[in-house]
DNA sequence: ACTATCTAGTTCGATATCTAACTATATCAC
DNA sequence: GTGATATAGTTAGATATCGAACTAGATAGT
């Protein structure tokens, strides 16, 4: 188990430094994620609900939406059914954005595809929801 | 292929941020896998040799030792070798300290085990040694 | 032997993340 | 309705990590 979370743990450490080497604009990876997520999910959603589907504290998404918002990505709108939150709107240079992220990152990606067995990778995929279910549901604990 | 690095990507941060909870002393779990490294595989190595082990820039590895070299945990010695180099030895408090932090996570990774299907998750470790394998020689490429 | 290049480690600046403390709004109990 | 508790978001402080620039020592080519 510790074997296996170590693993994961430089797995990570290696993609994400590959990936935050890639993204335009010197932006990291974790504000690809958040654009990515509005994108195919659709916008209108809370700071809290897009940090919860990341797993990482709401202190950490209200930082990483502070700089999407800096930069034009993303538009901030009070909700109008809630007034201690707010909902977070793509901008067209978001997408925009999406577009260039998604061309500087595919080709990487396509050939990781190549050249490793893709089969076995989403075979993981089932336990790596279990892992990732367990550590969310007990976390704290 | 996204999908899969998505997931590991989140299970790392909660492992991390869970086990980071449990270390003695307000340590990181990268302290404790230093730490853990130097018992395991025998004292007496490079820095740079650790952070390979770890897939970690010499920078981050020189501020790790720095941290645990303060806490006498280990001690940095000359190498004879080669005047450039330096050699990392355990300190016996740092013993004390592997013990004390096995000790504090123990307990949540048997529970892991019990609650998750082991056999799964050991199945999945060649498939992400390939994946790090490749990620690891890739690098910057 | 000398020079150019490479390697080991450190230092610096930037940034993503965490926890803890805070503000403001909602909800619930009575 | 009023007061206690819970929730959404922000801010402050700490720290692990990265890349780049630097120093010092080793190695290779001529």
């Amino acid at each position: 188990m510790f074997e296996t979370l170590n693993e994961i743990g430089i797995i990570q450490q290696l993609a994400t430094t590959e990936f935050n080497r890639r993204m335009p604009d010197g932006l990291h990876i974790s504000h690809f994620g958040v654009i990515n997520h509005l994108c195919r999910l659709g916008d209108g959603r809370t700071p809290l609900g897009i940090a919860n589907a990341f797993q990482v504290t709401k202190a950490t998404m209200s930082h990483t939406l502070a700089r999407l918002s800096d930069r034009g990505l993303v538009e901030l709108k009070q909700n109008p059914d809630d007034g201690r939150s707010k909902l977070v709107y793509l901008t067209a240079r978001g997408r925009v954005f999406h577009e260039r992220a998604i061309a500087a990152v595919a080709p990487a990606l396509e050939t990781m595809d190549e050249n490793l067995d893709l089969e076995k990778i989403i075979a993981m995929l089932p336990t790596l929801r279990e892992l990732r279910a367990y550590l969310d549901n007990n976390r704290g604990a």
